[in-house]
DNA sequence: TAGCAGGAAAATC
DNA sequence: GATTTTCCTGCT
């Protein structure tokens, strides 16, 4: 197999580091100076001095132009963060966590990996989505040892049950194995999703999920994660505990008392009806790009919850 | 709509 | 070493 490596040229704010930390993604592993991934089907690795990225591939297809996309880094930032700073709250979190990014990911991978995400922290998704695909994703190799891609769907719609669950997945084995084999049904077509506006790409989305009234496990808050991190709709604002427990501190004024005294209690749940609610708020209130603040809002969150 | 279960691992005490 | 929490969803 050939390699490939190439630098990139970074014209914007980027930090690698916060991008590839910041619970977008669960594949990512570092090892010294390095971040070693998969990009669609080709090991890669990459690392940031300064202005510039340094890559590794595994692969002819991932080359300077599927590095800019997976980054996006052919989009102005600078612009997007200026528009999302409408109090310091946010503010800071920019300041602080300056260059992250929202990375483009494959829709499959990121459908299925949020799906797992429930009742777990990221070190626990991390471990179950590594232990899938080293189950049932293609190996290939790279720098001499095995890496394993992300499984299709077909491979885990195909699974035995209690292989699943010997990953590692519990209960998420049945919801995940069920996605799958709608995705190989053709009940879920994600490829008209970009292309939609937001209300109209969630609707669908979770219609095409829960349309056939199985048990799928895929709410707001994945078809969320699915819009922003997949699909090219930044406005899209995954609402988790973590969120939900800032907003009721800093945004009081933008909820109302009485889901603010919901959300501040031990575990701060949200029913499907009150997260529309909040989620329309915080999205008109930060605009085009509330999943920009969502992403910064998050990171300064864990850091101050930890 | 509010309450609860779900499995297992990490975080916390 | 026990308890609590964990980027949530579906059922009652």
């Amino acid at each position: 197999m050939s390699s490939l490596e190439f630098t990139l040229e970074l014209e914007g704010p980027f930090n690698l580091n916060f991008t590839l930390d910041s619970g977008q993604v669960f594949r990512w592993e570092r090892r010294g100076e390095w971040w070693y991934g998969v990009v669609r089907d080709g090991a890669l690795k990459v690392m940031q001095e300064g202005e510039r990225l340094r890559c590794s591939s595994g692969s002819e297809a991932i080359d300077i132009a599927a590095v800019t996309r997976y980054f996006r880094l052919d989009e102005d930032l600078q612009p997007i963060l200026a528009s999302i700073a409408k109090d310091e709250k946010v503010t800071k979190a920019v300041e602080r966590f300056y260059g992250l990014r929202l990375i483009r990911q494959d829709v499959w991978e990121c459908l299925a990996s949020f799906l797992l995400a429930t009742n777990a922290n990221i070190p626990r998704i991390k471990k179950m989505v590594s232990a899938i695909c080293e189950r049932y994703g293609e190996k290939s190799e790279y720098e001499g040892s095995a890496f394993s891609r992300f499984p299709t769907a077909a491979s885990l719609a195909g699974a035995r049950l209690e292989d699943l669950v010997r990953c590692g997945l519990g209960y998420r084995a049945s919801f995940l194995r069920r996605v799958a084999q709608s995705v190989v049904d053709g009940r879920i077509d994600f490829s008209q999703l970009p292309r939609m506006g937001y209300e109209e790409a969630k609707r669908v989305l979770l219609t095409e999920l829960l349309g056939e009234k199985v048990l799928l496990g895929v709410g707001p808050k994945v078809a969320d994660c699915v819009l922003l991190f997949s699909c090219g709709h930044d406005d899209a604002f995954p609402i988790d505990v973590w969120i939900a427990r800032e907003l009721a501190k800093s945004y009081g004024g933008l909820l109302g008392p009485s889901l603010v005294k919901r959300l501040s209690g031990e575990t701060a749940k949200l029913g499907p009806r009150d997260y529309e609610k909040v989620s329309s708020g915080v999205r008109s209130y930060f605009g085009q790009y509330a999943g920009y603040a969502q992403q910064y809002l998050f990171m300064a969150a864990r850091e101050s919850g930890a």
